[in-house]
DNA sequence: GGAGAGTCATGCCCGAAAAGCATCGCTGCG
DNA sequence: CGCAGCGATGCTTTTCGGGCATGACTCTCC
């Protein structure tokens, strides 16, 4: 049996004609006549009762004919997928990302992306540096949102930088060095730091080294496991602490934040991916969606 | 495409291996190979990557090798319906029956047919006399476990009587009757009647005229319209009914029962049908259970 | 590094089967 | 009774799936 009998049978079932339905399939009757004879011999069940007036379907006619309409919706929903899938319009994304550096750009570009291809299902994993590039080296994600990782993290990534964000400091409102206009790097070593675990984010500490190259290494008050911490612990007086100046737009008010005036250490904020593990076509266009948010943020 | 082109690219999706899977299918690698090269020519798509060592899926062909699998499933249990419908042992059966003369043989009949035929439901309906044959005529219903209906109510229906049920006389546990043995034709004209309503059991009152044919007609007290009804009327001592026998097992103890003695009118109970409009294999399947039940019950 | 085995693709031919054409048989209608 | 409309049948043509031989490639093993 193949889909050809389904898609005559079916035709026939419709017009209840032979001649009308061998029209309309574009072969000569005597053909489809032959292969509904086939058909039902090969079932071994008669589907239709030829009369001079045309035929009629049986009970038994009437049930094949609505499962092999469905069987042929199947097939043709089935190739369909699967060109959805290559142009990119079908399938679930793992998508790692860094919340904070990401506020600007994210949201829009998903919004957009959700609604220019509903049948994406993209799943968001918001997640420490380091997990995001665990992730995408074990292939658990297929992208990551994230601040670029540096060499020693970055074997068997690559990276594309989408947006330069520039460090500042964040302080209580009412921290002295929430007085001056800016500050300096000299200034910050009087006060001990508030700054993400190393554990989970080695690049930062990396980051926080260049930050303090050739001085005498600061004073580490706590370490936290997340911005939300941080900023708790920040606000509560417990040190200052370096971050993104975006995250200024997660945080709000509860916190001052001023710009470090010779220092030049920004941080890169784009799409990570590793190198081998294919990207899928909707993964692609994802980026696309992105690259797109990022290019109107810096505006 | 065809389904030859599905079951192929299921086949190789599974091995991985185009000379196994070719081996499996009973056809010559080279064969198989351009039938899984024409069906991604028509998607489209790449489904395979094809190394030296085998082949491996792309996340197309991944999604297209469990949809086509899906599909190939779906064929099969298509015309396994269908033959099991022809065969009777797949579809939905509308039965209408009359409860009380068919106490004894329905539920066996229904007990034995479920479990023989799973996958057939039985849809009973519990319809006066007339209600049956109206049902058959319009093709609402296949079959009626009925009472034979009179010459003028049997147009267009056949009946195949299986079971003779004497009636009796029931009145209430108190009754005049309910102290003699038995009782004569003509001792029932004493009392008023209890009776099911002319509209929708005209066969019953034809019935009733036989029994009285000759004598002066009955009193008639009320007419029911169902034997529920009818019991109640009867114990209340509102008047005396004429019952099939069987239908003492539905009633019980509440009312009195005696046969008479000087008539022969029997009710007989079997199956009804239209004469045109087809039963299908499935009624017929059930018409055997209800004839092999109906043998059990006369011993 | 070369031989060999295993893999899939390609070229060519054959045969099965689907399609086309002409025609038949049947039935209902005018 | 003849004609129109329908599906089936007989025969021919065409298409295409399948088989065989072989090629191209790569990995393994000696």
């Amino acid at each position: 049996m193949e889909l050809r009998h389904l898609r005559y049978f079916v035709r026939v079932a419709e017009d209840l004609n032979f001649t009308k339905a061998a029209a309309a399939l574009r072969v000569a009757q005597p053909a489809l006549s032959r292969q509904v004879q086939d058909l039902e011999d090969e079932i071994g069940v008669d589907l239709l009762l030829r009369g001079p007036r045309g035929v009629t379907l049986t009970a038994e006619g009437k049930l094949f004919a609505a499962e092999a309409k469905q069987i042929l919706a199947n097939t043709d929903a089935a190739v369909e997928n699967v060109r959805a899938l290559a142009r990119g319009e079908y399938g679930t994304l793992q998508v790692g990302y860094a919340p904070s550096p990401t506020v600007d750009m994210l949201p829009p570009a998903l919004a957009a992306f959700r609604k220019a291809v509903p049948r994406v299902t993209v799943n968001l994993h918001d997640l420490a540096g380091d997990e995001i590039t665990a992730g995408l080296r074990r292939g658990e994600l297929e992208l990551g949102l994230m601040v670029r990782p540096l060499k020693a993290n970055a074997e068997g990534l690559t990276f594309e930088p989408l947006l330069r964000v520039p460090l500042v400091v964040a302080c209580a409102p009412n921290h002295p060095l929430a007085k001056l206009p800016r500050v300096k790097v000299h200034q910050l070593l009087d006060h001990p730091l508030v700054v993400f675990r190393r554990d989970d984010y080695s690049d930062y500490h990396h980051m926080l080294n260049e930050v303090f190259l050739g001085q005498s290494p600061p004073r580490i008050a706590v370490e936290c496991d997340s911005m939300s911490s941080l900023v708790t612990e920040v606000a509560g007086g417990r040190g200052i602490a370096l971050v993104s100046r975006l995250a200024e737009r997660v945080i709000g008010a509860r916190l001052a934040f001023r710009s470090i005036q010779d220092t030049e250490v920004f941080q890169e904020v784009g799409l990570g991916r590793a190198l081998k593990g294919d990207v899928t076509p909707a993964g692609e266009n994802f980026c696309d969606y992105v690259r797109h948010a990022a290019k109107k943020v810096k505006r």
